[in-house]
This record gives structure tokens, sequence and C-alpha cells, in this order.
DNA sequence: CCGGTTATGTGCATTATTCCACAGTACCTG
DNA sequence: CAGGTACTGTGGAATAATGCACATAACCGG
């Protein structure tokens, strides 16, 4: 069965009873009706209506479509009040992809707004992977370093992540403060093991430290930040984290380029549906009071 | 939800994942499928499908979508199925219409047709009322009377029902027997009331016995059959019942014109099924043993 | 019996739809 | 990294669908 629409045709034939009512419900011309009836009949091989002077009336085969095509108006006038509302309740998933250093954030503010909207269930995918937006992975991804401008996402600036170099006051007892760059050859210092790592501190790292410096490497920020406060170098911490370490001590000053710039991302084609902007207002709102 | 094929078509690129392979299994261009993805969305404001280079993953609308055109195509198939096979087998309903008068010789053989085929429900409309097969109220009409000209529908002929002129042994004993037309006006006959009535020989009787003469007139052929064996006067009887009453006297050689033809009548867009051929052919094969 | 109304059905002009060809992009593979 | 592949997207030509006008037939009411 091709050619759907002359089953609906058909439909509203056998309903109305006349070709005329058929193609005033329709809003299509009588004619159009007529050879709708006749391509479908000849395709099935099947006379669906005896025609008369006064109308059309229903055979048993075109009964029996009567009663399949009702069901599946029916079915799509019921999809038709799904999908309409469906762009205003938030419901169903909602996919949200960050830095997995982000968790600790994201997690509380994720589970008080699934607690405000019951029938959401919320998946945060965290991970190396980047999860593409505009293959459907996620709904809404935080994104970190430059401006993404990838086509068809909708980007708008999010939190300030500020970083700044410390070392633990144990590595400092044994080795001091470098006094300023020049000192940096004669210490030890945290790093990135990928040295094209795309985090401006990092960029920093690579280019004033000598390589030779950098005598811990890890992949994992977790990582790197047990290191320092093993006392193993100095290097970059969130200062969030730092509030809770009073052990760690300032290296220097930090420079504007350090701070780790984020952005909201979602598709344009959910950006606009009440789902992802109930939830992009909730969290702009909650990470105000980020301590980061 | 208008125009059911773009339901259609969004529901393959659903399956498919692709644009270009909705087009071919729809057997389109996949510039129309683009079109009418377009045109759905538009229409209905929601977003059913991402685009991205490598096709087109359906939104958790299109999703909805997909679930339920799924639903509709299967229904639709079983739909198709149950039409192409409708007009092969003997199932559903017979509705047959005739002559109250041939009741006793058509229920038997619609009796032993019903039982042949055990989906079949028979529904044999008798009475005054001229059931239209061009409305779809009979599949099979047994029509007397001149030869059927109705447009669209097939007509072959059926039985013949001879009829004579009878009186009843004791109005002969009483009355004696007409020597010849000139005695009519001395006789009583029963006839039709109405003077206009189809039947030929009713019309003869009309035109040849003075209007005086008929006595007893009657609507029903039934009760004009009984007037005449109680000896109410001169009549038409069928020739199958004269054997049934041994004491009915045969008052004239019958005309060949007073035979009354029946006709086998169907409309056009049922009689190639395989439901009315076959029970015409029964029904021929079954007439040829009548007596009438 | 006879207009008036309501239907279906058909040739022709118009409109909308579809197809075609080509451009552009992302991804994969050697 | 370059070539190949598979996909989307778009403007203009070809085609199919639609609308229109009119003919025709049946029925209804007076």
């Amino acid at each position: 069965m091709e050619n759907w629409d002359e089953v609906r045709t058909a439909y509203q034939v056998a309903r109305a009873g006349t070709v005329s009512g058929a193609a005033e419900v329709l809003g299509v011309h009588h004619a159009t009706v007529i050879r709708h009836i006749d391509s479908i009949e000849a395709r099935l091989g099947v006379k669906l209506f005896q025609r008369h002077a006064r109308g059309y009336t229903p055979t048993e085969a075109g009964a029996d479509l009567l009663m399949v095509a009702q069901a599946t108006d029916d079915q799509f006038s019921q999809l038709v009040g799904r999908l309409k509302g469906q762009g205003d309740d938030v419901t169903g998933e909602l996919v949200v992809t960050s830095l997995a250093s982000l968790a600790p954030f994201m997690a509380p503010v994720l589970m008080r707004f699934q607690q405000m909207h019951p029938g959401l269930i919320v998946r945060y995918l965290t991970g190396d992977r980047l999860f593409r937006l505009e293959y459907g992975e996620a709904h809404v991804a935080v994104r970190a370093g430059a401006v993404p401008n990838q086509p068809d996402n909708v980007v708008q600036p999010f939190v300030q992540q500020r970083t700044g170099l410390y070392a633990h006051k144990d590595y400092v007892k044994r080795h001091g403060l470098p006094k300023g760059p020049e000192d940096f050859g004669k210490h030890h210092f945290v790093g990135h093991d990928n040295p094209n790592a795309r985090a401006p501190f990092l960029k920093w790292l690579s280019d004033t430290v000598p390589p030779e410096a950098i005598r811990f490497r890890a992949i994992d920020p977790g990582t790197m930040e047990q290191a320092i406060l093993a006392g193993a170098g100095i290097g970059f911490v969130p200062e969030c984290l730092v509030q809770q370490h009073p052990d760690l001590v300032q290296v220097m000053d930090p420079l504007p380029d350090w701070t780790a710039r984020s952005w909201l991302v979602t598709h344009v084609d959910l950006h606009r549906t009440n789902k992802v902007q109930s939830f992009l207002k909730y969290l702009k709102e909650s990470s105000q009071d980020w301590v980061l």
C-alpha cells in the first residue's frame, strides 16, 4: 500500500458517502477525489465503492478500509497532539554532557532538576569522547576552551573556572618558591603528558617552562591534582579546589589567560524547546552560586 | 494531520536513517524526501530529525512518529492482504433479493450454499420494495418481467415460470367452464386489485375479461391462490402449484405470453467477484431441478 | 410534469510536485 | 593526505496532479 493520501481520501469518501462531501472535508476539488478513488481501486484491483447518482456506497472492501483508516486517523491525531505538546512539557530524556571535572557541580543541579520534573529521565554523559550534538547524542553540552563555532550549534557563555599555579607547602619547604620565570628551570612541575594539550594554562606551561622541568606528567586532571598535593611539584589547580586544601601555596599571581572559559552549547533544533530552555535557565541560575 | 504521504515519507526516513535510503525505498528522488520532511516539520512546528552529513537522526518526536507510522504501515499491509484476497474467497455477507413467490425454491438453495461456505452469512431479502443493486443493497437479485436494462447491471436469463388459468372443481361444478372468450362475461374471475399490474397474464386478464367479471381482487399472489382454491373464481396459478392441488381444473390452454420470465441481475462491480460468481453458478445448477 | 437541487464524470488550462544535474561537506581508507 | 564514497542541499526543467467549467443523471417537491 503506497500512497497513503489516497487511503485518506477513500476514508473520507466512505465516511461522507459522497465524493462531494469528502472533497469539502479534504479541501480539494471533487474531481481530485474521484481520481484518487479510481487510482486506489485500480491499484488494489478491488472495488471499494459502488457508484450511483446519489453518492458512493462502500462495498465490504470499502467498509474494511474505513475501519482501518478510522483507526489510523485517530492515531495520527493523537500523535499530532503529542508532538505539538512535546515542545512544551519537560519530559522524556534530557541528555547533558560535560567535562568530567564539572561533575561535582553539575550532578546536584541535574538531580534537583530531575526532581522538579517527575517525568524526566536525566542522562549525564561524561567522558573523553566528544558527544556530538548534531548526531542527537545530547541536548546540552558544556564545552571548554575556545568558542565553539560548529554550524547549527547555539553557543552561550557559561562559567569561568579560574586556575592558579600552586605547590604543596611540603614542596615549598624543600625547594622554595621561584622568584620569577628565570627560576623555573630549577623547579619541578606537574604538567600534562600531551604537550599539545589545549587548555590555555597548559600551553603557557609548555611555552614558559623548560620541558625538563616538567618532571611529573599525567593525563587526568584529578591525577595531576593528587600529584601536586603529594608535593611532586608546582602545577595548576582550580581555585575552587584550593579552598579545600589549605596546604597549597600560590606560586605566582594568576594570569588572566589561565582562566578556562566554558560554554553552553545546544543544537539549534533543540535549543528553542521548552525542555532545553527550562534546563538552561535552571542551570544558569544554579551556577550563580558556584564557587569556582 | 493532513497529507498522510508525508507521514509515510518521514516514517521511511526514520527507519532508514538517511534521506537517500528512504528515497530508494519509496521509489522517489531524494530531493522529494527532503521537501516532504521540511514540509511536515513546518506544518507541525516540530523538528522530527536532526540533520547531519551522515544522515537524518530522529528526534524524540521523530521516534514517536516512527512508532505510530510503523503500526499504520502494518495495518495497511494487512488491509491490502485482506482486500486482495477478498475477491477470491466466499465469505462475509451474500445478499440476495427476489420476489416472495420464489422463496420456496430459493431458500433451500441459499441454505445449502451457506452450508458449503461456513464463513458466509446469507441475507435473503424479499418484499414489495425493490432492493437496488446500485445502492449496494444486494449482490444478486432475481427480477421478473421484462428484461431489466439498468446501466451497470449484468443481466442473464433465469427460470421461466409457466402459469395457467385454473379453477377449483367446486367452481366448475357450480358454473361450468367457459367455452370461449365470449363466455368470460358470465364467469367469476380472480385478479389483481391493481389494473395496471405488470405481469403479462394479468394484462391479458384485464384486456380480455370485462372488469365486472373480475369479482375477487387481491394484491398478494398467495391470497389470489387461496381464493381460487376456495372456489371464488377462475384465475392464474403457477404450474408448479397446480401439481400440489389435484382439485384444480385447467380452464383453457395456456398462452405463451403467460410464461413469466425471470432474470438474474447483479451489479457490474460485484458480478466478477468469486463470491457472486460461485453463487450464480450454484443457483443456476440447482434451478435445473426446479419444477416450475 | 417540470424546474431546482445535488450528485458524478470529463476535457482542458493551471498549478504544484517531482526529477535531474550539480555543488558542497563529512568521513573513511590506503 | 589525497582520492573515493555516501550523504545533504538547491535551482531549473519536466511531469504529474489539481482546479475549473461544463455536461449529465437522479431525485424531490409542488
